[in-house]
DNA sequence: AACTATACTACAATCGATTGTATTTTGTCA
DNA sequence: TGACAAAATACAATCGATTGTAGTATAGTT
């Protein structure tokens, strides 16, 4: 199986090595491995065959310098420290795959940056930013300010949130406002008095979210409630604890709008502890629909955002922005759905 | 906010241009900013006010092509498309997490890549790989023969998975036969006959799974019922409709072994929906102990893989490699634990 | 056989950094 | 002030590809 020739393994050759082999020169190889029409059909053969055998691969830092880029979109994932939003959260993987796969379409690969943005400065100067031909930055965190600094410099950059006044930045979302209100009619629809918010509204997602639990609420007349407002991070433990502390003060309340679909799920587990049956005392609607709230038992009542259509619209709006082009500064609106609590939805 | 001279934004300096503007040579530059002490204290402040002033960043391809490495770590999502592994699975995603922070500790970047390996040909020519300086797989999938010959090139490769005679790569993995063992010892415990297996013994991982499992049943004197083994593939709703195919034949079983908690999910909620109750008439085990584990309720025992510490024997045996060091080609044994049913386990 | 048009291929500059070595500057002391 | 050592900087080759243009075969025509 492994090639026992062992000047070969491990062993990369140089393009003008291989030219040596064919007889030509480095042009010729480069033209012909390229297909360009300059070439012979036969030398362009024989430098294939070539090539193969002697297992050549291009290097491709090479190319990349000579042709001004490096066809690597960094990905940055905003995890917020304070809402503790985790890694494990399954949306932000859902939104890597789908990003990934879009890219993969558009011919760029992938580069993952994970740590918070501590300033603009510092994330301009970091290697995963220097090598990239382009950023997409999924949240905005609590740093709108340094995403418009960033947003001066190259590379282009796109962020996936929400309409923040004073933005610079290119942003694709989906509308929050309505998948707040949504959530809390399906609610109301079922009956639900006194319903709850679930999430820390100093994010600009969720922020709007509000906004849409507040309008839908006053569409039926019914009056806000502080106290039924609690910011409930992202991260399990933490949510967990606040989650407790506020149920052990026994408020009453029939629903709950969840932020996330791992926040409802942390919210119906300590319903249940405190001897409160969902959905028949208080009914939970969650928000993003990952691909295990199909899973629960019952299934979990969620708000779908098209996670595979926003990968799209970032990536057809960062190329086009690395091309140069002057894309409509819209927010491109994902659908919205309300899933019942039924397993097999569709 | 954003600088209004125009001549600064969008356009990036030179090194040489650097140098003209400090009145000194590119190598005094290059020597200043990566603080060489050949050059005068005073030199390399101006340098770097300029550098500062300017918005100089440095021209990574440029550095990597000179220095002949990428500083970056191309990782491999080995997503089986028979078994139907999906990319929402927060196993992945927190490995990911695991191994980026370790690769972030060691200097190195990750190239994120998803797409399945066809062939070791195809993959060794894509650009990802040949960006990087070593690969990381997770997972064997079905392409172990393909590993093998990826093995014999360059950039070095480690694979996460389970050790599979005449194996040629370098592999990481967690003690898969230990880790059915306790799944099925744990059910035993409870007073359980009758257990079942979920999973695809296909994939090298679940086939030692497998092996524990039975071992575990063999020391009580059980013997092994094969249609208690079902092959559930690991996406939703392909799980879904073997389960409960399998649930409508009415088996006599007291337990379940699954082998990824999403498995696990699944068989809980179909469990419900055939009026069984979970675990008054049928224990299950899940594995990998994912964050969601612990929302459930009840909260779902499974098997933990150290997910923390396989990120970092992963990233230290590459970045050995990397260096040229023999590495012990030894498999390291991520730990196992026992979660039990109970939200705030520690 | 000479000439031209066409089809290939080779030459050489270029991308933006790093680094061994040559060269200049600075400082010290007689 | 001149000589010499040490410190600081400049020079130039190099990494491995791409591409406009110059140059050389080849074929076709008379």
């Amino acid at each position: 199986m492994v090639s026992s020739s062992k000047t070969d393994d491990f062993k990369t050759i140089d393009m003008q090595q291989l030219a040596d082999l064919a007889g030509v020169s480095r042009s010729t190889i480069s033209r012909g491995l390229s297909d360009s029409p300059l070439v012979n059909e036969k030398t362009k053969q024989k430098i294939r065959e070539l090539a193969l055998k002697h297992n050549y691969v291009m290097n491709e830092t090479a190319r990349n310098l000579r042709l001004q880029k490096s066809n690597i979109i960094c990905m940055v994932l905003m995890l917020d420290a304070v809402a503790e939003q985790h890694t494990s959260d399954p949306f932000f993987l859902e939104m890597i795959g789908s990003v990934a796969d879009s890219l993969a379409i558009a011919g760029y690969d992938l580069l993952l940056y994970h740590e918070p943005i501590a300033s603009a400065d510092d994330f301009r100067s970091s290697r995963a930013c220097r090598q990239s031909d382009g950023i997409i930055i999924i949240g905005q965190g609590r740093i709108h300010e340094e995403l418009n600094l960033l947003a001066a410099f190259a590379p282009p950059i796109v962020v996936w949130g929400a309409n923040v006044p004073g933005r610079k930045y290119r942003l694709v979302g989906s509308d929050n406002l309505q998948g707040g209100a949504l959530a809390t009619r399906h609610l109301m629809a079922q009956g639900c008095r006194r319903i709850a918010f679930f999430g820390d509204r100093e994010l600009p997602e969720l922020a709007l979210r509000y906004e849409g639990y507040q309008q839908a609420l006053g569409e039926r007349g019914d009056s806000l409630d502080p106290s039924l407002e609690l910011a409930v991070p992202f991260e399990s433990h933490h949510a967990n604890a606040v989650i407790e502390q506020f149920l052990d003060k026994k408020p009453k309340i029939e629903g709950i709008v969840c932020c996330s679909d791992l926040i409802a799920m942390s919210a119906i587990a300590s319903l249940h502890r405190h001897g409160i049956r969902v959905p028949e005392d208080v009914a939970v609607v969650g928000y993003d629909d990952i691909d295990i709230a199909s899973r629960t038992h019952p299934a979990l009542t969620t708000i779908s955002q098209d996670i595979r259509r926003a990968g799209e619209l970032l990536v057809h709006k960062l190329t086009g922005a690395i091309k140069g082009k002057r894309m409509r500064d819209t927010i491109s609106t994902a659908t919205l759905v309300v899933r019942e609590s039924s397993l097999h939805q569709g």
